[in-house]
RNA sequence: GGAGGAUUAGCUCAGUGGGAGAGCACUUGCUUGACGUGCAAGGGGUCGGUGGUUCGAAUCCGCCAUUCUCCA
């Protein structure tokens, strides 16, 4: 056996990956099967993946190994997203280094230089899927700007603008000064920041009256078009129909009266700035104000705003004020803490900017989804938050100023609009691309082929789970849900599994500048990918966020080893043997042979039950206990005696249980650590497939037997027991010491049954068993229900202890009964409760009872008089 | 302002109606022929507080506290 005494993942991961998808056990296709369908969230083609994609696709790779092992046609999509904004800033840097900016190239070199950088990314990305190990079908592997996916983006626009559904208006949008670009509403991260209401004087035109105006934006007020007040104000009615100058300037605005004006909000006197302030463009609109804007693309003013052209907004925003007060138009600043939008791209605050945009009318889709949609969240509680969202949902500006992505299929001619992708004769096409969100939201059927109605996509839509976080519900799965109700009439998923945000070991978002990324590359270098894969699955409950600690990556390296060191025990023990010899003779099982089986059925139950739920973190658990608490532990241990034995019938009978239940466990674990469990699984003499990613998943198969597992319960109390005592009183395991067991005739014979296993665990010296075993009375006793434990320790026992310990525990006994009969005697709890709580609570008075008449009698024995 | 999560052992977290669990840390002992990254045996928790529902509550409901997140 060359087997290492340590896991060495380097050496089990090893051409591994490679040699699956030479072997074409990635692909789907198999027609005969019922199709199983993942698709994978595309990660951006900006960069590394980093522990977030890691958990997300290992949870993905997990549902499709063992559906794949289950025997569905399981096809795990991969793809990319060519996200817009993010690619196109770094394409523009790397632009940068070489001295280029994108406005010199033009358009079209830079969609060269955009591909290749695409090219070479995706490449990269490929290459960390490997590392991970996920096993997607690289023949279906789709990227956003693909020209299928292009097609199912034109067919999407056009439609929807035929229903009237998508409309090109000048509205209020977000507009991101850095990437010069209008962003959708929830691409704004809204941040509590320190700012100011700088209340200033508005002159009235007569001069010698003024008016209070508070703003946090001053420099917006070369915007200004009027100033209102509410039409029930008395106090300020005088001031309607004159005018006032926009303080500093010589430029006259009018006071005029609109309901939308808050009364209690300051002096009920508020400015209008139509064009930077979404509802004052909503009262230009109604009053049919001019809307000019004061400032250009990129943030600074242009010259509207007089003296200030060609300054930033915010070195504007200081002079201006500096300004005023020397001209005693500033009456007071008042710091604050107030909520600014923030690009969620780039940082910079977003300023809200009146601008000519398509918009998709949300409301009538989002009605659909609310009603039609027939998506499972895991957990359900996220259900409520994608209904709370669909029911306030905003229009989407889905119009992007940048050049990467799918341009809008929309031409003009002077007035005329040609939507479509034939366009007419002297149409030139929109500069404009897309939200790379609506290519996204198409990806469970454009993957597939649509607006085809390909074979694929007849056969694998709608898809069965997404899997993904919840930072991406609104971005991503609501539009999704949306979308595919839209174009397909089918929910793109039946489940979508939601998980939580990976964190730094004090609980902070992972993230470039605080420098506490893990980078899931180094993991994989220093513990394997299959400790990583364990690790990030099954540490965290579905939804909930995961704190990053190297000790319980650590902890999971430790199982894969202990993993490993039973492969080494098992295949240097079934090193000659054969499938045919391993297979189990269930009529010649022992004690421990059933119970091990009766419990590996339990686990598998319990395992399958879990995996159903998306409860990875327990499925795990309970393979976890029954791994290395019952099967290494127990089993192994006790079996070591009959193999080191000459009962040859045994002997292979234990060789075949012990080597049948592995090769469970290898398959149960498999989808979670599928290097490691592939590498041991391709030594055992009793592989049953190629693979084990194409072996057949376990399934029910051996009897089950409750009573050896009650029976082989009763060896490990006493076994335990005499342990504790060993360490209690510093005996080592080599120095033998007498014990006796009284019990009665069917307990003394099946104790008896299994003489070589007690004997090699309590290491007695003098061992009697029986219904009236001599006791001497410097003895340390256990009472039990099925048994009297005695170890006599000579002087070692403090008789009075003992006396002392045992009325303890008959007191305990006591109030135990108490507590059983109490609850047999509440009439209620016997009606309401099920029966077999009932009868586990009968269970357990009897046991008391026994167990407290067997303390009585020791009491006695020692002279005790109750 | 609205919504949701979290609050359980020293730390990080599981556990959703029927006698409190794991990993790590801690204590004691162990060259047991798979593994000292191991084996064996332990210690450690009024399950945030409070009221209610129930035969029975860490678990369901109300209120309060602390904390995080999302939305406005």
């Amino acid at each position: 056996m060359d087997l290492p005494k340590k896991y060495d993942h380097k050496r089990v991961e090893e051409n591994r990956y490679q040699t699956w998808r030479n072997k074409g056990y990635f692909k789907s296709g198999d027609k005969t099967k019922e199709p199983y369908t993942i698709v994978i969230p595309p990660p951006n083609v900006t960069g590394k993946l980093h522990l977030g994609h890691a958990w997300d696709n290992t949870l993905q790779d997990i549902i499709i190994r063992r559906k794949r092992m289950q025997g569905y046609d399981a096809l795990y999509l991969p793809g990319m997203d060519h996200a817009g904004i993010a690619t196109q800033a770094k394409i523009d840097e790397r632009l940068k280094s070489r001295g280029i900016n994108r406005y010199e190239l033009g358009r079209e070199k830079f969609l060269e230089e955009a591909w290749q950088w695409k090219e070479e990314y995706a490449e990269h990305i490929r290459e960390q899927w490997e590392a991970l190990g996920i096993s997607v079908d690289y023949d279906k592997e789709r990227f956003t700007l693909d020209e299928g996916l292009n097609d199912a983006v034109n067919e999407v626009f056009v439609r929807l603008y035929k229903k009237g559904l998508i409309y090109r208006k000048e509205r209020i949008i977000n507009w991101d000064v850095q990437a010069k670009t209008a962003l959708s509403n929830i691409e704004v991260e809204h941040k509590e920041i320190e700012g100011a209401f700088y209340h200033f004087k508005y002159l009235l035109e007569n001069k010698n009256d003024h008016v209070v105006i508070a703003t946090t934006r001053p420099e917006t007020m070369f915007g200004d078009t009027a100033l209102m007040i509410h039409p029930d104000d008395e106090k300020n009615q005088y001031l309607v129909g004159q005018k006032a100058y926009i303080p500093g300037t010589d430029v006259l605005i009018p006071i005029i009266e609109d309901e939308y004006v808050d009364r209690e909000f300051g002096t009920g006197i508020v400015k209008v700035t139509p064009a930077h302030d979404p509802n004052d463009f909503l009262v230009g609109e109604r009053h049919n104000l001019p809307m000019p804007l004061c400032m250009e693309e990129d943030g600074t003013m242009n010259g509207m705003a007089f003296q200030y052209e060609g300054m930033n907004r915010f070195d504007c925003r200081k002079k201006l004020v500096q300004d005023l007060k020397e001209q005693d138009l500033v009456v007071k600043v008042e710091t604050l803490q107030h909520s600014v939008g923030h690009s969620e791209r780039t940082g910079v605050v977003v300023e809200p900017r009146l601008s000519m945009q398509w918009f998709v009318d949300m409301k009538p889709l989002a009605d659909k989804a609310l009603n039609d949609s027939t998506a499972q969240f895991v957990p359900a509680r996220f259900e409520k938050i994608f209904k709370r969202w669909m029911e306030n949902i905003q229009d989407w500006c889905i119009s992007r100023q940048l050049w990467w992505g799918h341009r809008i299929p929309a031409y003009y001619k002077g007035d005329d609009i040609y939507v479509g992708t034939n366009p007419p004769e002297g149409y030139t096409q929109d500069e404009d691309v897309l939200d790379t969100w609506f290519s996204s939201a198409l990806w469970p059927f454009s993957t597939l082929g649509w607006p085809e109605q390909t074979e694929d996509f007849e056969r694998y839509y709608p898809t069965q789970t997404m899997v993904t976080g919840y930072d991406i519900i609104f971005f991503w799965v609501a539009r999704m849900i949306f979308q595919g109700l839209e174009f397909t009439d089918k929910t793109p998923f039946e489940h979508v599994l939601i998980h939580g945000l990976i964190r730094d070991s004090e609980g902070r978002k992972m993230s470039k500048s605080l420098g506490n990324g893990v980078d899931p590359m180094d993991v994989k270098a220093k513990y394997g990918m299959d400790t990583l894969r364990y690790y990030l699955t099954t540490n965290s409950a579905p939804g909930q966020d995961l704190r990053f600690e190297f000790e319980k990556v650590e902890s999971s390296w430790n199982y894969i080893n202990k993993l490993w060191n039973i492969s080494r025990f098992i295949l240097m023990n079934v090193e000659d043997e054969t499938a045919e010899s391993l297979i189990i003779d269930e009529s010649k099982l022992a004690l421990k042979d059933q119970w091990i089986l009766s419990r590996y059925e339990e686990t598998l139950e319990m395992v399958d039950a879990n995996f159903e739920r998306f409860e990875f973190g327990e499925a795990a658990k309970n393979l976890y206990t029954f791994t290395w608490d019952e099967f290494a532990s127990w089993y192994i241990e006790v079996t070591k005696l009959t193999l080191h034995g000459d009962d040859e019938e045994a002997i292979q009978t234990s060789k075949a249980v012990v080597t049948t239940v592995f090769r469970s466990i290898l398959k149960l674990l498999h989808p979670f650590m599928p290097f490691v469990t592939e590498a041991i699984y391709e030594k055992l003499p009793n592989k049953d497939a190629e693979s084990i990613m194409i072996s057949a998943w376990p399934t029910k198969q051996f009897t089950f037997n409750h009573q050896a597992i009650h029976e082989f319960k009763l060896f490990q109390s006493i076994i335990q027991r005499v342990r504790n005592v060993r360490n209690e009183y510093q005996v080592i395991p080599s120095k033998a010491i007498d014990v006796y067991i009284r019990a009665d005739q069917k307990t003394t014979t099946l104790l008896e049954s299994q003489d070589t296993m007690m004997r090699k665990f309590i290491n007695p010296a003098h061992y009697e068993i029986g219904e009236d075993v001599a006791i001497e009375a410097d003895a340390l006793s256990f009472a039990e229900a099925r048994y009297t434990l005695y170890i006599p320790m000579g002087s070692l026992v403090d008789i009075e202890a003992e006396k002392a310990k045992q009325r303890e525990e008959l007191t305990r006994l006591e109030n135990e009964i108490k507590r059983a009969e109490g609850m047999l005697k509440n009439p209620k709890f016997v009606q309401k409760a099920p029966e077999h709580k009932v009868q586990e609570e009968r269970d357990k008075l009897a046991s008391y009872k026994q167990q407290y008449a067997n303390v009585k009698t020791r009491l006695k024995e020692l002279g005790d008089a109750i």
